[in-house]
DNA sequence: TTGTACGCGTTATCAC
DNA sequence: GTGATAACGCGTACAA
């Protein structure tokens, strides 16, 4: 019942050719005449020749597998970037090995090192608990994606153009107050761009405004009980004023939505809202959220991309060391829908 | 700047052991002495070791890997379904090679021959576009996930139960008129069970009912639209009529609800709806929605299990044939919210 | 308890 | 164009 692998050998001995010329049919067929490449061909369908790709890569040390690290599934931002990233198999041919870290630093060293024993090529990193200094010391490849990149290689939303256009919305829409409600972050994670655009906006058009920072917990749950004590202070602290609230991403803009929503029955004019991501649920939603759209497949194509040009300069004779660290910026797409004017 | 990798040679040259010992040290510590242990501990560190699992594979044969299929990222049925999986590797320590079949049945024929490629040592299937025959004929250990698995093992969700759930909760709000709104389908497919359960609860009660089966697109837009019809038929069917809707899906329940809702401000006595999968977006909608829970993660859990026991029994000197094949059925749990009394 | 020799399936380096 | 032969890094009889 075993079924008994088909080797090179095999092949060899069936049509009277050595190993090489069988490996040399794969790898360089050209070097082949046309008519012994048809000999092979035949005795490789005739015996169900399966490749080994494995001992290929023991060979050649070319694995072609990519890790990629995600932090969780929350938000739908991590899916569908996942999504996006096992696409581009069909563009580089680059298998990946998925890991989901849970926010558990020690979880992630144990990964790393897993991904390393089956000798990735390179590796992308959306979760934020291992730092990029300790990244880097891997000495393989990086891509960090949406996350503090002092040492590595990244790909970002340019945030800070993300925060101008909603906030520029949020004013095009009259409001008489701006609020930007986000989580307490560091300045070194590229989302911190978001609340630098709101606040430069307010300032160069000299708007009312609030930031308000909190910890918005990590269910949904806990965020929109957090949410909830958000609305209330928002609608005792100004009443009758039209309010353009920039939040800081579709899930929060959509529980905000939902509790002014029920508390109406509609979205009334004293509220403008303003989501960021362009998730699934911007557009699922009682009404489809305004929201400043991630180019999530563009952002993980570049990242792709930017890896695999990586991986490609360690393969030749002399690799030149990377000079600097590349940090691109994918631009946002403002998306107007129906919680703005 | 290269930096060649330390093999159990270097090691073994490091302490004066042989290879043997070295692998030993790995796969039978026992059988050194406590102090060489320290000693091949030690070198190790000191040389700086890393494990090639990509030798072992090829030398052992266990390559740890098993791959997967998933259709799309639609629904977040399946994002949350491959998390779990994910997830188990703490558990099972398997590592996962994921593909997107986008629905193209040739597409997922090459991943496959791609993941064989790689030894993977087993299958799982989400994905429907390959006939359940054909995935056993690839002779490796397969288990399917809420697809047609005539041919192989497989688990799912109890559907039967599901619709009975579904319908009798409409029934005890008292309904007049019962709807069970899904795509046509195959009777092959576990989901069908749905239909069949809320067919047999309406019949056992006398219940007046309508079984509307459409096609309803394969995008967010599409199944807006065609529910938007279906809303509006019913409404004209059924006016003043008590309404007890059982949708498809949670995404497709949060479209109707949203229908409503923005009709009416609110959800009027004259509707109930029931969803299925307990999808986040049934919790998110504007009102949390009932629905007939999935257990996600005991689905993934039992599949990996059930996997994981199959390509034990391979490892075995005489490996049993599968005597019959296993399908798995994980019951569903009613989550009562605020779409039904 | 430890070592020797060979095998896993492929690629790379020489020869011819 | 084609073929020996030696890697690649580790596991596993079989010996000692």
């Amino acid at each position: 019942m075993k079924q008994k692998k088909v080797t090179f050998d095999d092949i060899a001995r069936h049509t009277g050719f050595s190993k090489t010329t069988i490996s040399r049919y794969f790898n360089n067929p050209d070097s082949l005449t046309v008519e012994n490449q048809e000999k092979i061909a035949q005795a490789l369908k005739e015996l169900n020749y399966q490749e080994n790709k494995l001992a290929k890569v023991l060979a050649n040390g070319k694995s072609e597998f990519i890790g990629v690290i995600i932090p969780n599934f929350y938000l739908g931002y991590f899916s569908e970037m996942l999504n996006c990233i096992l696409n581009t198999y069909e563009q580089f041919g680059y298998k990946f090995l998925v890991f989901v870290g849970n926010d558990n630093k020690e979880s992630e060293r144990k990964y790393i090192k897993e991904l390393l024993a089956y000798k990735i090529e390179g590796l992308i990193v959306l979760s934020h608990t291992i730092p990029s200094r300790e990244l880097a010391s891997y000495n393989i490849p990086i891509v960090t994606i949406e996350r503090e990149d002092q040492f590595v290689n990244s790909v970002n939303t340019n945030n800070y153009m993300g925060g101008v256009q909603a906030t520029s919305l949020l004013y095009k829409n009259n409001c008489d107050i701006l609020l930007h409600i986000n989580s307490v972050m560091s300045e070194e994670i590229p989302s911190y761009g978001r609340i630098m655009g709101f606040t430069d906006i307010c300032r160069e058009h000299d708007l009312k405004n609030e930031l308000i920072l909190a910890d918005f917990g990590n269910s949904y749950q806990e965020t929109k009980q957090c949410l909830e004590n958000v609305y209330q202070y928002i609608k005792e602290k100004y009443p009758h004023q039209k309010k353009g609230l920039f939040l800081a991403n579709d899930t929060h803009a959509s529980i905000m939505l939902n509790l002014i929503f029920r508390e109406y029955g509609k979205l009334p004019d004293e509220y403008r809202i303003v989501g960021f991501d362009d998730s699934p649920i911007a557009t699922e939603s009682i009404l489809p959220i305004s929201t400043v759209g991630q180019q999530i497949d563009l952002i993980a194509y570049t990242a792709v991309e930017l890896l695999v040009a990586q991986m490609n300069e360690r393969k030749k004779r002399r690799p030149e060391p990377q000079k600097e660290l590349i940090h691109k910026e994918i631009t946002p797409v403002l998306m107007r829908r129906e919680t703005t004017d």
